[in-house]
DNA sequence: TTTAATT
């Protein structure tokens, strides 16, 4: 037998509310630089589709922030889901918890809560949980597993459909590398009180393991519901002028950034229309045609960015109305990889077009 | 039988 589920122990778990108090610990060092640890916050369960801009604004109507980051995929470009705020008072930080955490934006709520200082042990502490009894609650497993450190999240995966009901799968996270694995040496094969098979525990996979194909999928998939489904969502807009160009900087070669960087994302989003001109240079440019009017530079990220090395992407607008005018351009590093993206893209079904893709033609401006 | 939590 393994462990008892004491029904009136209190778990410490942060999930809610103002996340991870600090102990005590110093704000202003002496030489008047800020301490991270009062003033640094990690934000979690964003909408896909919020961009670094809208991040940037929304959590600077708090007060002014040092710097942030949307953590985003380093080749397609993808909004992880989550994001860092540095603030330049630890007052605004407190202020951004407080009335932040838990807004609802679109399908999520978002959680803000201190960021932990970052660090090896910290990494990978994630586990996958399956198997479990079909009654346990999230709180169940949270008072299982506390017994071995301490829980970050947790989560009961719930069937689609029938909402609400247990798929007996889970996650389980720990503040530290260590007590998961501790959890697994603990749990892995055995039975809760009063379960009748054992569950499995082990390291989650990273939730971006998708293939190209699968992106794809999910990408015709959303595309598709855009058309079908009901939606009528008045919600995104975070009232900033998202509307021009947001060139994502895209650093092909991982810099070693000192810690903590000054430099905020926002300074390096300068390509404009740079190598936009044929098979030279920085690249292979790809001509992409039916695009939508509404079509942004993630879709074009999202499409692309399986296949291998992005560069660039950019869709072409109408200068008055800012709408798609049907085309954009994507340069990719690798010859065998823009042609791999070339094959796979050309024809392909999106949303209600079909799209064509081809190596740019050097026909010179204007075609 | 795998969700978007460490810059």
């Amino acid at each position: 037998m393994v462990t008892q589920i004491i029904s009136t122990m209190e778990t410490q778990v942060s999930n809610g509310p103002s996340g991870t108090s600090l102990p005590n610990g110093p704000v202003i060092s002496t030489n008047g630089s800020t301490d991270d640890s009062k003033t640094n916050l990690i934000v979690n369960y964003l909408p896909q589709n919020m961009t670094q801009e809208e991040f940037k604004s929304l959590f600077g109507s708090i007060g002014e922030i040092e710097s942030c980051k949307l953590v985003r995929d380093k080749i397609t470009g993808q909004s992880l889901g989550y994001g860092f705020v540095n603030y330049v008072d630890p007052n605004d930080a407190d202020k951004a918890i407080n009335t932040l955490n838990g807004l609802k934006l679109q399908t999520k709520t978002i959680k803000v809560s201190y960021a932990r200082p970052s660090s090896a042990s910290i990494r990978d502490a994630n586990l996958y949980v399956s198997g479990l009894p079909k009654t346990m609650s999230q709180k169940d497993m949270e008072q299982l597993f506390s017994q071995y450190g301490r829980i970050i999240t947790s989560r009961i995966l719930v069937d689609q459909v029938t909402a609400g009901i247990s798929r007996g799968v889970g996650f389980i996270r720990f503040d530290k590398r260590n007590e998961a694995e501790e959890a697994i040496k603990g749990l892995n094969g055995q039975k809760p009180l009063g379960a009748a098979e054992p569950i499995t525990v082990k390291f989650a996979n990273n939730p971006s393991q998708k293939t190209g194909q699968a992106l794809l999928t999910q990408l015709y998939q959303t595309a598709a519901r855009r058309y079908t489904g009901p939606l009528h969502h008045q919600t995104q807009r975070f009232r900033l002028d998202n509307l021009l160009n947001a060139s994502y900087g895209v650093k092909s070669s991982p810099t070693l950034f000192p810690r903590f960087s000054p430099i905020t994302i926002d300074s390096m989003t300068s390509l404009a229309g740079v190598n936009l001109t044929g098979p030279t240079g920085a690249g292979w440019c790809i001509f992409v045609y039916n695009l939508s009017p509404e079509a942004d530079e993630s879709v074009l990220w999202q499409l692309f960015g399986p296949f291998g090395a992005v560069t660039n992407v950019k869709v072409i607008r109408d200068f008055t109305t800012n709408k798609c005018k049907g085309f954009g351009f994507v340069t990719m590093t690798n010859y065998d990889e823009a042609a791999m993206a070339i094959a796979s893209l050309n024809g392909y079904r999106l949303g209600d077009r079909v799209l064509q893709v081809s190596f740019k033609t050097s026909k010179q401006h204007k075609a």
